[in-house]
Order: C-alpha cells, then structure tokens, then sequence
DNA sequence: ATAATCCGTTCACTTAAGTTAAGAAATGCG
DNA sequence: CGCATTTCTTAACTTAAGTGAACGGATTAT
C-alpha cells in the first residue's frame, strides 16, 4: 500500500530509497473506520490527508442539517482550510468507507520541506495543478443545470455514485436529495 | 506601483534589494486597455497573469453564449490551467477595465524558482492558500441559494457589482441575466 | 426479534429560475 | 450629434427545484 504513496510522488519528483525510508519512518499510515469523524467543527487540527484506499467527505452543518461539499477517494489529497488559516474548522471531515490514509501533521511537514527542498517542489506543484482543476470543476458547476451535473458526475465519477449515499450526493450536487431523486426519475424516463 | 508586488510577496517571503531588481528588469509590468483579450480558447499560452490594478474574467462560450466564470482584481493571481495543462485553453481570458498587471511565461518562472529557492516556497505557500480559499468558495456556492449567493457577493465584493456589467455578473452567480435583475428586484421589495 | 431510526422515493403544492419577447436605457461609433 | 448596438429591465409563460408529508425498505439498536 505505501508504494501507492510512492507511486503518486513519482509523477511530480524522484526519491532516493534513503528519502523514501525517511518517509516511511515517520508513520504517517493510518487505516480509519467508516464513519470515524476525523475533524470536527470548530477544531484547531493541523493535519492533512492522502487517500490510498476509500473515500472520505468534508461536510458543513447549516440549520441543522448536513451539507457535503467534497468527496477525496483514492489518490486525493487534502489540507483542511483551518490548517493553513489556523483558525477553528468551519466543517467536518468523516470516513465514509472503511479507508486507508497518510495523515500527516504541518509541523512535520514544514521539518521536511526544509530537509528536503525537492519536497517543497512536490507540494508546489501539485497544489498549482489541484487549485486549476479546482477552478475548472467550479466552472463546470457554474456553468451547469443540477441535471447536466448529475450526468457529469455520472461520466466522470460514475464509481461516487455507487458508493455514496443519495442524500450525501445530493448536496455535492447543489440540491435537495428529494430533488435528486426526481432528476433520475426524469432521466430514466427520458431514456426509454 | 511596482511597490504593491513587492508588498505582496512580502506576505509570504523577504526579498533582499538584489532579489528585487532582478525582478523588475525581467519586463513584466504591462498596461492592458479594456477589452484586450489575453487568451482565446484553443490557444496554447504559458502566461500567467497579476493584477496590480484593475480587473480581467475568464469566460467560456457555450452554445454561442458567453460565460463568465471568475473575476480577478487587485492582488489576484492566475495561472490559466492551459498553462499547467499544456493543452488548448477550454475559455477566454479578457480585460473588464482599463489595468495594469505583471504578466510572466512559465518558462520564466521555471528559471527564477530553480535560481531562487525562496520563490518556489512563496509559490507552494500562495498555490496552497488560493486552493483553499477556492475551496471554500465553491462550497459556499453549493450550499446556498442564487439569491444567498447575490447577498454573499454584497458583503464580500461590494466593489465587484459596481465595476462589472449584470450579465457576467450573472453567469457568475451561476444563473440568467433576467434572473439577476428579478432577484434585485425582489431583494428591494423586501426591504421596504 | 422487535422497535426505532434512517434512507430513498413519491406526491401535491409553492417558489424561483429558465425562456421568449419586447421595450427602455446606456454605450459606442461613424 | 444621431444611429446602432449592447445592456438592463419587465412581463407572461414554462420548467424545475424547494417544501412538507407520507410510505415502504433497509439498517441499527435494544
């Protein structure tokens, strides 16, 4: 499972079988539960996410009711906002399958960005390319009805649908669940 | 005016004299009039952009309809996904306003951060930073409503309802010019 | 095993956005 | 300056999403 980790780093920098081992060293490999919460609102975490295997969402708790915005399945990565602002977590973060992480925490990887400037490279890099695919799935939502995102989603994560509750995809999806359920209700129908 | 980049990358690094006027002989502070175009969908560019003053959008054209997707104004960043990508630019990229910005190749950019491993760090630390705010903006815009969307820009880009014309403001806000002017309406009656 | 909760779907009704069209206001250009 | 184009608003109508409620089916807890 690790060489995933490593597998994913090699596309932005190679590593010497020292640095690797350095990496490994710091038991960074955690396997969650489903439906363990990994971050709550209002918490002070300094942690960030890499999924190797599984899938866990960010959500907001708005009237009482729960708002998914993001979904990070393999080969996701994630630093939660408060993270970078230091301040308390406006949403949470749970496990939705019983998944298999790296948490790492910003100190250590400040530590390791100074150690290692090539790590400095990576986290450049890939967070360039993660906030223009970003800016890119935010154009699409924009520039879309609920339905044409739904058939999106369907070409493009049709695996998401299959393995996240309906009431969850719904508001990834910008609407209510009942809506959702309707929209596919159309779409059937309209396919026959 | 150059003076504001200096203060910007303040934030994240600290340049020694040197360091700045290696900057500024590289040529790239611009004027740019009003409805310039600085990128055409198709086109391979590798040019990012920084607005000192003013204001430039991206926009797509779908179904012969112009769809404006982002605004970015004083002390925004852009590097247009084409850039990273290497592939044709999905949209356009055009001057709102008469402004003024540091335009810089990617080639470039490659050059001084190898020569100058401070600036990769800044660059790792915005990319990281603009990731996250994009994040959370695009959350916001799943989790409320046009009307709610239209009231967030209120509070928190007053400048940009006055500055840019209703109908990309509308694709903005992800609906229909006519919707845009219903929804004031609506808001003002409810006022009185 | 049974009760309780949660989840997804359906329905009827309300509300708001999309669509089409028309006209007024503002802007740009010859 | 006046004409043309673009932009904004309004209106009537259509379509789709929000809301509240009810129903089975599944999952969880007791």
């Amino acid at each position: 499972m690790q060489d995933k980790l490593f597998d994913f780093i090699s596309k932005y920098i190679s590593l010497s079988d020292d640095e690797k081992s350095t990496l490994l060293s710091l038991d960074i490999f955690h396997s969650v539960k489903k439906g363990t919460t990994l971050l709550k609102e209002g918490q002070n975490s300094k942690e960030s996410y890499f999924v190797l295997k599984g899938c866990i969402r960010t959500y907001y708790i708005i009237d009482g009711e729960e708002k998914t915005t993001a979904f990070y399945t393999e080969m996701d990565a994630l630093t939660p906002h408060c993270v970078l602002s230091k301040a308390p977590s406006e949403y949470f973060i749970s496990c939705v399958e019983d998944s298999f992480l790296t948490v790492s925490n910003s100190d250590m990887e400040v530590e390791i960005n100074s150690k290692f400037p090539k790590f400095e490279i990576m986290c450049r890099k890939l967070s360039e390319e993660l906030l223009a695919k970003e800016r890119f799935n935010f154009d699409e939502f924009k520039t879309s009805s609920p339905e044409q995102r739904y058939l999106n989603l369907l070409q493009k994560r049709p695996d998401l649908i299959q393995r996240v509750p309906q009431h969850q995809l719904a508001s990834y999806l910008g609407i209510k669940p009942q809506s959702l359920s309707r929209l596919r209700a159309r779409i059937l129908e309209k396919k026959s």
